[in-house]
DNA sequence: CAGATAAGTGGACACTGTGTCCACATCATA
DNA sequence: TATGATGTGGACACAGTGTCCACTTATCTG
């Protein structure tokens, strides 16, 4: 059972990265800083987070838990009932939103190749994989990676900063991917 | 012009980075590391290349230049001739090779959104943007980045270790992609 | 309510890697 | 071979990381 002080701790460092992550890049916080801010021991801060990014994926599990229980129990088409095209149409959308709302968590969470051993991903993966085989797209397990690649959070941001596109053109560029599983089922009906 | 000693460091620091990267990982490889296996002070070393990724880079740039050159001027699929599809279907064979004998380079060059700023990338990109326009696709500028992504070097590499897919696994998922441009192709041909 | 004990705290410390700086060496030119 | 420009190397200052442990604080127990 967690302490009193613990937890009032784990609240303040929560809230202080969070302000921190949200200020500037977040390469450019250091632990120190988040220590700092949130009032507490270098000692107290490596206790419950080894590292920035297992501080932002504390921050970011609420709203992907958030977004899981609308995959798994919402209304389509994001939840069960839509045919597959559809709803990974409508996941794409609401990850373009999750990024939008949280990349700079994403970005901080999210250190290269680190992303792919995240819960949150392999539920992603799961997902998709799901809506792959419901569609009897061939060999679903290489095609998730390379439906999911293009979320990567720099891929966003760059697109998102530089690029100047807004939201709804990535969301809408997207769904055209879905043409991946549509074509797939045209091929079968003609069998 | 550069002096006879600077080009000599120049070789030497080259050949050194090339064997440690491709012994360890490249985060594992430290500038001193190959400021001292090269035989070379500190200040040699930063003079040229101010961080990892530049000698990456550097390295990387024969390979690369290489591919270019076949996709400007080279047979079809590859180079100019057969229809867009198929040229694409071409170029992602010729990246996953690119990639699977490089891999280790181009993760060392490439730490997250600082690939999409180095030439070679811009160059995948412009090639990529002419054919989705040759094939009269929609938007194309927003499709580029979603149809690049699956090629960064992290992805790559997972699907290669973790998931233990093969290299002609995932060029022949990838070509499955390039039913984006497909589809297009016959909602025109409709019209 | 004290005393015991386990849990938690904080900051000093050692360490590693970075990038800069500049006295000195080396090369190309006259 | 003298000379200036170019290049060299390693010492240095610095920033961030992660560990460690003497101390504090909460919770439990009689």
């Amino acid at each position: 059972m967690e302490r009193a002080d613990a937890a009032r701790n784990r609240a303040r460092i929560l809230e202080a990265a969070a302000l921190l992550f949200a200020e500037r890049s977040p390469q450019d916080v250091t632990m120190d800083d988040i220590a700092k801010k949130a009032g507490v021991g270098r000692g107290t801060l490596y206790r419950r987070y080894p590292d920035r990014a297992s501080i932002a994926v504390a921050l970011l599990d609420e709203h992907e838990r958030d977004l899981q229980e609308r995959l798994l129990r919402g209304e389509p088409p994001l939840g069960p009932g839509a045919p597959p095209a559809e709803r990974l149409a409508a996941f794409y959308a609401a990850m373009v939103r999750l990024l939008e709302d949280h990349s700079h968590l994403v970005l901080g969470a999210e250190v290269g190749r680190s992303r792919f051993e995240t819960g949150a991903y392999g539920f992603w993966r799961a997902h998709v994989r799901a809506l792959l085989s419901a569609a009897g797209t061939p060999d679903p397990d290489a095609l998730v990676e390379i439906l999911l690649a293009p979320l990567a959070p720099e891929v966003y941001e760059y697109q998102r900063t530089v690029l100047g596109l807004t939201p709804e053109q990535i969301a809408q560029t997207l769904a055209r991917l879905t043409a991946v599983l549509g074509r797939s089922q045209a091929e079968r009906g003609q069998e």
